[in-house]
DNA sequence: CAGTGGTCTAGACCACCTG
DNA sequence: AGGTGGTCTAGACCACTGC
């Protein structure tokens, strides 16, 4: 392609970020400049920054310019892949089991807030994920039954929830909280583990555009470790 | 405005999607038949479908067209700030202190292979960090002297390496992994917590354009939880 | 109120990949 | 081989906001 494209655009950009050429806090030249000096149209510029701001290498805005970013926020993202992939990509056998399936009424805790609109019962459960037949992770959920009424006459014994929920109701936003727990007695039972062991608890909140769906407590066998991919920008 | 946005557009694919017209792994029409539908250029589509695919609801490929998303991806995504800015964010007094400053050879395990290629002496730093004068978390980190030369001279009484690294040297890319560790004594000492609790514990490595840069190890005190920002897409 | 970024249009060419 | 998405151009209008 003779003409310049966007990346180009973007890694001269970044380029000169980075050799600080254009040092932090600083104005950058407006997009109509930028057009002449690279050659090629507005729009072209404006895509390359507009790509940049994402990624928090500059902040644009109206009428202001566009200024080379003071911090750029260090930003992590993990892909949360259903536990049965997870297991699976490691090449082990993955099983899971039902523990409890109930009625109940919305729980407090991280996710107690989400439920507080919610009057009507909640289906509780809790189940076992498992590699190779050893506990992979133990989970504890709660799913909204109004927005998804046909999750009650689902067969768990086929399909996990979790991976029922991914594969049926579409989400739109979500939360997350992680943390270091200690192991009570009868988790550590479920998880063949020991009494005080530290596991990672990952906590998780899920909306669909119509309320909340699901709220859940994945708590990992002591020992696992949850990576972002490789070069995550 | 008269004319659609491609905020519009993506509304209403999204709608579609949500109310499953356009269902999971089906192919949805053309970029040329939408804008028709729509009213608007085909470049409006082209900007909504690809923000779409950018946030996991859509798959694209030339030739193949568009498909909605078997099993969209759930993503978490942290903004990992200074850990100065976290601390006064919640409204208390950061201080911090370095315990071990010294050159020595690259580390092993988490950020082992990082250092594969480096034969020189690295940095190594300790350090405390604190919120009101309690330990909050406790960072062993190794630094990059060929790619970082000037942070040799840093007074590091003044500024966190942390602090120092974000506002100097500007990172392309990093890696994250988190687990839950149970606290040796030396650590639990450092915390002021007792060995054997359960604590969070952060590793994060960051490249820039010329190689590697920094490789990190943060140990929250017990009971710290992280969490992404709400409503995260 | 003037200049910046944000966006839309219409037309065009191209890279890619599947049928 | 042909249709799909990816992108560039040139021109235009608009929204926001700092001066």
């Amino acid at each position: 392609m003779a003409n310049i494209s966007w990346q180009e655009v973007r890694d001269e950009v970044l380029r000169k970020i980075e050799a600080e050429e254009w040092r932090r806090g600083e104005l950058i030249p407006g997009e109509m400049e930028l057009a002449r000096k690279f050659g090629c149209a507005r729009v072209t510029v404006n895509r390359a920054l507009r790509q940049l701001s994402e990624e928090g290498f500059v902040n644009r805005k109206r009428r202001a310019g566009t200024r080379v970013a003071l911090n750029r926020v260090q930003k992590a993202t993990f892909d949360i892949p259903v536990i049965r992939e997870e297991v699976e990509a490691a090449g082990k056998h993955y099983s899971h089991e039902i523990i409890r399936k109930q009625m109940v009424a919305p729980p407090g805790g991280f996710a107690g807030e989400m439920w507080a609109a919610e009057k009507r019962k909640l289906l509780h459960l809790r189940s076992l994920h498992y590699a190779d037949g050893k506990p992979y992770a133990y989970e504890v959920r709660w799913v909204n039954t109004s927005t998804v009424s046909r999750i009650v006459d689902v067969d768990f014994s086929r399909i996990s929830a979790n991976e029922w929920l991914v594969q049926n109701i579409p989400v739109t936003s979500s939360n997350f909280a992680f943390s270091a727990i200690r192991l009570k007695k009868s988790e550590a039972k479920l998880l063949r583990a020991e009494p005080g062991d530290a596991a990672l608890c990952v906590e998780r909140a899920t909306w669909n555009l119509t309320g909340p769906i699901t709220s859940v407590r994945q708590i990992f066998k002591p020992g696992h470790t949850l990576k972002t991919g490789s070069g995550a920008s």
